[in-house]
DNA sequence: GTCTAAATGTCGGCC
DNA sequence: GGCCGACGTTTAGAC
């Protein structure tokens, strides 16, 4: 069976689902009122309220609630989950080391515990990176400038690795600095130090920096004037192209029978409109 | 009622469900057979797979696999999510805008489908932040050095808000910028900002620039060095104190009776030591 | 392991 | 809303 589920099991049925489900390297989530306290590079506590523990065979933990992207408390991969019943409540500790962190985890209550035993796996195909930038930039240097000449990636220099390093026309040495979106001051420093790093290699070279983004802060704009430094406004490659609108235009809603349903909490009046695309 | 669950639900099931629960506000969570396509900053394609789908009334969508602390997927709190049943066969999207971004998951198979209506809250309780640090120091000026007197806080410049600033015993100027883990040659660069910004201000004054942090890289050392800039080692406040060793002597190991478990996948021959703490 | 920089970073604070 | 910087950032890559 793919999935194995307790229904408010008593907090010791529950240690032996989990037992089970860390046997067989399953995908746990537990849901249920519980205290949390982490203690590590930080540390923290959380009084008693519901939450939603996802435990991973690969060691990490993630405390959720009803709120945010980020979990409220965590362990990262690698960790050790250890589950055991104290005073007859559940509690599922995650230790690690270097650094040293633990997670502690004790519920009141256990409303719901699942195992999931996850089988297939599918890499995770990902378009729009610097990577991507870089490429493009690799095969039309005339995106940075008429006439620039790459002459190396990740040129090591005292500041750190310079994304392209090349020459303008005129032979002068310059650095770009690559940027997937709108780009702050920090940005610029980061350019600053590797055309100073240049410099100091090469009193007598004259080193243009260049940043490549698709926009700056004014903030950064003035840094850059400030600095002489240069901007060339260029957009990450979306990697979508003009496919998604053929799929607006309903080229699968053929006959196809679709029966729709929206979520997202109405603190407001909002009103949902029934459109179907 | 505080969970509702639905095992191997028919996907028209599965879409009722799930309707019932964005309109109460749940949490919720759909494992399954799927595959994620994702549009927005950047765009990724992830092939069929067993994933956990979590979906929060805050608008957030996560995408799950049995491994990395880190959503394969998702999208952050506002979107907007839509189910729909089409071809038979249940999808759930969330949509937001600015930037404009859409998460799509379509289930080929549903394994469980559960809605926890998640009540109380409780607040979080950090310690051994940044802010920390600045307190401290404010509190005994003398960490940062003999005679330091602190004069403001987040004092803006061109380069941005310097995080203490002050002078020292012979009325120079000083800028001090907190760190609170070991720093590399960004948070070098950072402070030669804000130094170099407060020296425009006011060419004749003497700008000293002092980077508080537990250590800094060889780099970041170098850089320091070659810049003329000062460090200071300060360890970030554990909040811990000498609390936990009690602990771990077993106080609370009276009475109780204790089971334990254990979890994580043992890919190689590691053994499991049998300890109780 | 340590170090370095990217990221669909996310998040909070201030303007 | 945009800008800015912290974060228990996490993650991947290089050494």
């Amino acid at each position: 069976m793919s999935v194995e589920t307790l229904h408010r099991p008593a907090h010791r049925d529950a240690l032996v689902a989990l037992d089970h489900a860390f046997e067989r390297g399953d995908l746990v989530v537990v849901f249920g009122r519980c205290t949390v306290e982490y203690d590590g590079r930080a540390s923290s506590t959380l009084g008693p309220g519901d939450r939603l523990l996802l435990l991973k065979p690969d060691g990490s933990a993630l405390v959720h609630t009803d709120e945010k992207r980020t979990p409220v408390n965590w362990q990262p991969p690698g960790s050790e989950h250890r589950a055991s019943v104290r005073d007859g409540r559940l509690r599922v500790q995650s230790r690690r080391s270097n650094p040293d962190e633990v997670l502690d985890v004790r519920f009141e209550r256990v409303d719901q515990i699942s195992a999931f035993s996850v089988s297939e796996r599918a890499d995770l195909a990902l378009v729009g990176s610097e990577e991507d930038l870089r490429t493009r930039i690799l095969d039309d240097p005339s995106l940075v400038e008429e006439g620039f000449e790459p002459l190396a990636t990740e040129r090591e220099t005292t500041a750190g690795p310079v994304d392209v390093f090349g020459r303008d026309s005129d032979g002068n040495a310059v650095v770009v600095e690559l940027k997937r979106r709108r780009v702050g001051p920090s940005a610029v420093r980061q350019l600053q130090g590797y055309v100073d790093a240049i410099g100091r290699e090469d009193a007598d070279a004259d080193v243009r920096g260049i940043l490549v983004a698709p926009s700056v802060t004014d903030r950064a704009a003035a840094l850059l004037d400030e600095r002489g430094l240069e901007f060339v406004s260029l957009e990450p490659d979306d990697g979508a192209g003009s496919d998604d609108t053929s799929r607006a235009t309903g080229a699968d809603a053929t006959d196809a029978s679709e029966s729709e349903s929206r979520g997202e909490r109405e603190d407001g009046g909002g009103e949902l409109d029934g459109r179907e695309d």
